[in-house]
DNA sequence: TATTGTTATACTCTATAACTATA
DNA sequence: TATAGTTATAGAGTATAACAATA
């Protein structure tokens, strides 16, 4: 039989001098600083561009490249399911970014982004690319090449 | 006067051959890789650790290390409003996993593990040393090292 | 006055199930 | 039968504002 763990009432260890908590396991996945790293880029966008989110800018983007994409492709390439997509459309459609147009197939509905949203895009892009570059900046050029393949790899 | 473009229709490209659709600017954005990687990983975790989101299972980590942690300390560790944490701790109060204790300023909430709390999270930690193993195996020894401080320069 | 925990409320993002129009 | 879009609904996860208890 193996002995028994004697049973010890729990004690507040001495705190630590920094007040900071002390953070156990964590800093040792990969998850956890990948999920840190990308909450400091997403505080970024989200402070330099404004007008979309990072997963709605990345949606205009994705219809800019691919015009006339049906939802549901869309909603394969960015997967989610095709009833979310709905909302995301209805909510660009409504900002009058992006419209709806009914496909060949009458069962599709083809997204075409407005001139409004080709010109706010526009702007967004301008945006993305000064933010990429501050981002990138914490980097040299060949950290930041290393830093795409690898998490590449966790793909 | 700047020469005014020509207005065009839009109009739909030859699609691609293998049926995906074009990524545009996204492959080249650091945000836009560290979330696909971010979201394999968590597919890992949820798919071998089936008993708590990565958040929660973080928050338990945090408060065996930290044992008689106050709800608003652990709070502003992880990054969250004080309200919010009192939902979190409410479920993992109610899944029999921790209990708040009055603390020594009667305003606080200390937190502490249960018994079963402590048995969970070392099921728990077992099950996410498996899953760091097999993610971190898609990377050789330095290259994982070297990621883990390109992801901190990122902060 | 300032801080802690709490409640009420709301917003974002996402999914599942069931429906309809069309293929 | 199968697929595309839609609706109703629900569940995480998060925040802000206001309040009572306590410092």
């Amino acid at each position: 039989m193996v002995p028994k763990q004697k049973a010890r009432r729990q004690k507040a260890p001495a705190p630590r001098a920094d007040g900071e908590l002390r953070a156990g396991i964590l800093p040792t996945l990969i998850g956890y600083r990948l999920r840190l790293a990308q909450q400091a880029i997403f505080r970024d966008f989200a402070e330099h561009v404004p007008w979309l989110s990072p997963g709605r800018a990345g949606m205009l983007i994705l219809v800019e490249a691919n015009p006339g994409v049906t939802q549901s492709r869309l909603a394969r390439a960015m997967s989610l399911d095709r009833s979310t997509m709905v909302g995301l459309v209805d909510v660009l459609e409504e900002r009058g970014l992006l419209e709806r147009r009914r496909g060949e197939d009458r069962r599709t509905n083809s997204l075409w982004l407005t001139r409004g949203g080709r010109q706010l895009l526009a702007r967004v892009k301008r945006r993305i690319a000064e933010h990429e570059a501050r981002v990138g900046s914490r980097l040299a050029a060949p950290e930041r090449a290393q830093l795409m393949s690898l998490l590449d790899k966790l793909r």
